[in-house]
DNA sequence: CCTCACGTTGACGTCAAGGGCAAGTTCTGC
DNA sequence: GCAGAACTTGCCCTTGACGTCAACGTGAGG
């Protein structure tokens, strides 16, 4: 089961046909074709496709992903395309720290609101002495 | 100066006066208005147009920003929107994890390029001797 | 041979976060 | 009181990563 064509590959690596045509005419996946035009796949294209996709979570462009695949392929790069390496490795620095600053302001909120929703603070000042004020949080509508 | 007009904002904020009417338009930002239907805002505008770029720069959607920011500010959330909170905080959580995976491959291939580029590998083997073999490696083309 | 799922390209739709223009109003300075 | 800057709404344009539909080719089974 090392030829698979497009259908087999898409459900493989969960992404749609579309986006693998799609990867392709961005020139960041590459497929063989029959004679009469299919794709055909071997097994790798699977961790491929998943390395794409990483990357396109991870808010990679396509260009980007077309720049530097090459580079993880061969291990070694062009000058310039080290800057862009560095470059893009500094956006997502600045990324994460934002995302994290992100996260803390939700943490916060969380923070306030599960021990101080209304409701909760209405429980526990009513049931100031039963067992625990927290035990009735569970799953509402 | 307490009563600053869109201009004032978006330059204070350093952004355009398009996207605070954007902001405005989604929700996520509110303003006064003079009898004659010009914008007005106060001191603390400021601030929260800042908070807005955070979390957008940070890859929340504005529907996402729209939800909390009235949590942010009233320090309390319903219980749905608390799961809202939890989901996006885990989405991000995901997301940073992406972000770090992509960065990890991009030092691995910076790591190795940077030590092992043909140019400079050959320059290595041939002037196996002379004052810095790195020192060449200027701009090229 | 027919069917029917699967494949192909091409072209258009979508969604988000604004950019940019147009036409009209309002504020500010001289 | 008038020029010109700044404001208003409304509308279409853009970019990226696909979705979706159309119209057609292909290949394996009955």
């Amino acid at each position: 089961m090392d030829e698979m064509r497009i259908g087999d590959l898409a459900s493989r690596a969960q992404v749609s046909t579309r986006a693998l045509r799609y990867y392709e005419e961005q020139g960041i996946l590459h497929s063989e074709r029959t004679p009469s035009g299919q794709r055909v796949y071997s097994e790798s294209a699977v961790d491929r496709v998943r390395l794409i996709q990483h990357l396109f979570s991870a808010g990679l462009a396509s260009r980007t992903i077309a720049l530097i695949l090459p580079c993880v392929d061969t291990g070694h790069a062009s000058p310039e395309m080290l800057v862009s390496l560095h470059t893009e490795r500094d956006r997502i620095t600045t990324v994460i720290a934002d995302l994290q600053e992100a996260q803390r302001r939700l943490d916060q909120v969380i923070e306030l609101t599960e021990h101080s929703t209304p409701e909760q603070c209405a429980r526990v000042r009513d049931a100031a002495g039963r067992t625990s004020a927290l035990a009735g949080a569970g799953a509402p509508a």
